[in-house]
Order: structure tokens, then sequence, then C-alpha cells
DNA sequence: TGACGTCAAGATCCG
DNA sequence: CGGATCTTGACGTCA
């Protein structure tokens, strides 16, 4: 039903993450951080509400060193009108966020550092969920955590330091199989036994199968016997495997087309799916659009941030697209967003970039002075020369582009994807 | 002891 | 000096 998108965006003004490291985490600097990143949010949410995104994970960085005891600052507190603010937006939208301590939280551990670290920490991501105002529904998701060669035992202490937890910590969590030591069989069996709701990963499932003879249909039907009416709808996420790196690596885009079989086959829009991939938000609207009816504006506002991409890789899909989009009674997107994929998987070729440089001049060519005109000629015979590569090209051309505030520019993907 | 994953900050280099 | 490019950090497990 819902589909969103973990953590950053891509494109989006004012979504800026920071951070600091420990040496410099004053509390100073540590509320400048925090300042900036709950504005960050709003702009993400606010971003998240035009899109028609409903399903969206917040960073665990949101507040820097949340559970490290060098953060003593009441954030909660301190920033409680803007959590407000926010979490209100939240609701209203009938927005779902969540957030997923990562492979470093370890409940399970033998050391009882690491598991006080862990509790800590989960109270930290419930505190922040909480701060917003938001009910059990908005999840907390962990893995189980490591094997310490006796798995038998290492599960008997995730149960028992999980019994440990605060209700509203309890309340919220969620189990993850992980593409290593806990296979979606170990997860169901622990989910069921202590009534926690388990979300089924794909990618992990294929990398840290049970078994292969059994769907991924399957695993999300028992899965979903795990989630009770006030858990909210039943989640799970949905990766690819990046055809280029390692096994389990997430790839850059979601390809669209083995996603809508995928959505197909397990009944999508009974599910909460939140897509874990490199591109963000861009996926998400695209998944979005190929999922339900569309207008034609939202797919003629998409090329508008697509197309200098386009042009940039390659100019016959740009003439092809421009073509598809004037049959304005059909639906659109799934072809529109193959082009986009083969365009953003053609090799790079000199003369189309500079050729797509040129256009997103065109924007300046009026306003520029006589310096930016004469570096833009440097900069294109540089690049020519194999002196200067693109990224120096496009860097320019953004650096004008927030000079002489461009909005079509600003919110082109022209200088965020490559 | 280093790889793993992730992203910005910090450090360094270059013209 | 500003901008581009590289290295580091912060976490815990496992080989």
């Amino acid at each position: 039903m819902s589909i969103g998108y973990a953590c950053l965006t891509i494109g989006v003004e004012n979504s800026q993450q920071k951070s600091c490291n420990l040496k410099n985490a004053t509390p100073e600097k540590l509320q400048e951080i925090i300042s900036n990143n709950l504005n960050s949010l709003e702009s993400i949410v606010d971003y998240n509400i035009e899109n028609n995104i409903k399903l969206f994970r917040i960073s665990s960085d949101i507040i820097p060193f949340g559970s490290n005891p060098i953060n003593q600052l009441s954030w909660w507190t301190l920033y409680e009108n803007k959590l407000n603010k926010i979490g209100t937006k939240i609701k209203n939208s009938g927005m779902r966020v969540s957030m997923h301590p990562g492979q470093y939280t370890v409940l399970n551990s033998p050391d009882s550092k690491v598991v006080e670290n862990a509790i800590c920490d989960l109270n930290y991501h419930g505190k922040f969920l909480d701060s917003l105002g938001l009910n059990r529904e908005h999840k907390l998701i962990l893995h189980i955590g490591g094997i310490y060669q006796e798995k038998e035992n290492a599960i008997s202490r995730f149960e028992e330091n999980y019994r440990k937890l605060e209700e509203s910590v309890r309340k919220r969590l969620v189990i993850e199989n992980d593409d290593r030591s806990y296979n979606i069989r170990d997860v169901l069996d622990i989910g069921t036994k202590l009534s926690i709701p388990v979300v089924f990963d794909n990618l992990h499932n294929k990398v840290n199968p049970v078994n292969e003879e059994i769907s991924e249909e399957t695993w999300i039907c028992l899965a979903a016997i795990t989630w009770k009416v006030n858990d909210g709808r039943q989640k799970i996420h949905y990766s690819q495997q990046n055809p280029i790196k390692k096994r389990g690596s997430h790839a850059e885009t979601i390809g669209i087309r083995e996603f809508v079989n995928f959505y197909k086959r397990v009944k999508g829009e009974n599910l909460d799916i939140m897509l874990e991939v490199k591109d963000k938000n861009l996926s998400a609207v695209k998944c979005i659009l190929c999922t339900g009816r569309q207008k034609i504006s939202s797919i003629e506002s998409e090329w508008g941030h697509y197309k200098y991409a386009v042009l940039e890789k390659a100019p016959d899909i740009y003439q092809e697209i421009r073509k598809l989009l004037k049959n304005k009674n059909e639906d659109l997107a799934l072809p529109f967003y193959e082009a986009i994929e083969r365009a953003m998987d053609t090799e790079n070729n000199k003369g189309h970039a500079i050729n797509a440089a040129q256009h997103v001049w065109g924007y300046f060519k009026d306003v520029a002075n006589e310096k930016e005109k004469n570096d833009f000629v440097k900069i294109q015979e540089n690049y020519k020369a194999d002196i200067k590569s693109l990224e120096n090209v496009k860097s320019y051309l953004w650096k004008l582009t927030l000079k002489y505030q461009r909005e079509y520019l600003i919110n082109s993907l022209y200088f965020f994807l490559t």
C-alpha cells in the first residue's frame, strides 16, 4: 500500500544531515547539529507529503551520539516545539515512519557492556519516536545479532534481553532476517515465541535463504501472522542486488519491471514496502507511480527532473520519451521509467555530455558575465582534452545554478545522477 | 588485525 | 584561498 525509502534524499533542498566526531561533540556543537537535522527532517517530511510518499525511515543519526553519554542534552525538551510540529505533519498526512538501529546495536551479545549499550540505543530511538507524538505503528527495526559459536544460546540471550526492554520500546520493536546469521525461519520462530512482528527482507533472504524452494510469497504470508492489529500494516523490506558489487549490496536504483512483477506476485497493495536502494526517494517515487493510477502531470513533472540527465546519456532516448509523453490518455509510468533506466544505463559519451552541458548553460547565457562565459568555454575545452572531468564541468554549472537561483535546474537530477 | 557498511567531517593536495 | 579528492570516524562481529 505504502512504498517508502530510508534516511536520505537526493535532489531535495535543505535536507542535508550533519554529524560530528566524538572529540568535537561539545553541547554547542551538538545543539547546532540537532537544530540543522530537525530542520532537514521537516524539509524531508514536506517533500514526502508533496510526493505522496507515506513511508519513511528516520536516520539513527538525527540526534548525534543519541545514545552516547557524551550527549547529555535533553533534546526532547529543547526542541519540543519543533518535534511536535514535525510529528503533527507526519500524523496529519497519514505518513508512517520508522527507525532502524544498525548492525552495531546488538542485543544478544555475551558482553554485558555491549547489551547495555544496545538497550540505551533502543531507548534513544524509542524516545525519538515518542517525542514526535507517534503511536506504536511507527516501528523500530532490529536484527537478532551475533551467533558466538552457539546459536541456541545466542537466541536465548536475545529472548532474555528482549524481556528486559522497557514497554515503550517493546511496543514498537520488530525484527528482521539478516544476510549472514539469522534467516527468516529463525526470525519467525523468535517472533512467534515472543509475539514480535517480523519484517521479511527479500534480498537478505536471497543471500541467506532457509530453503530455495520456499517462495517469497510464502514467507510474507507467514510473517503476516506475527503482525497484530495495533502494530499497523505488515511491513517488508525490498531491495535488489547491485550487479557489479558483492552479494547483498543494494542496487543503485530499483529496476522497475522486476519490482512491478514482485509487487503483483506478493499482493503488494496489502503491504508497506520499505525500499533499500542508493537512489532513495527517486526509486520510491518511481515505484509509487508505477503501482497506481497516475495523472499525466506527475509523469511530466518527473520528466522535468530527469530530462537533462537523460540528454547527457542518450539523446535518442530523450527524443523517444518526448514522443511517448504525447500519448496523454495512456498509462505511461512504466514505459517512461523503463526508458529512463535504459538511458541511465548507457555508457558515457563526451559529445552527448557536452551537448547536455550546453543546454544547461542556456539558462545562464543571458545573465553570465564575461569571466563566466570564458570559464565555461575553457572548462569545456579542458573536458574535451581530458584535463577536466565531466564532474568538474557539472559542478561549475551547479555553482551558476545556485548563484542565479535557477529553480528549474535546482530541481533537476542532472546534477545528482552519474 | 582488518573487513564489513555508511555517510559526512576532516585532512590534504592543487592551482 | 577555494575547490577537488582522499582518509577517517563510530559502532560490534567474525575470519
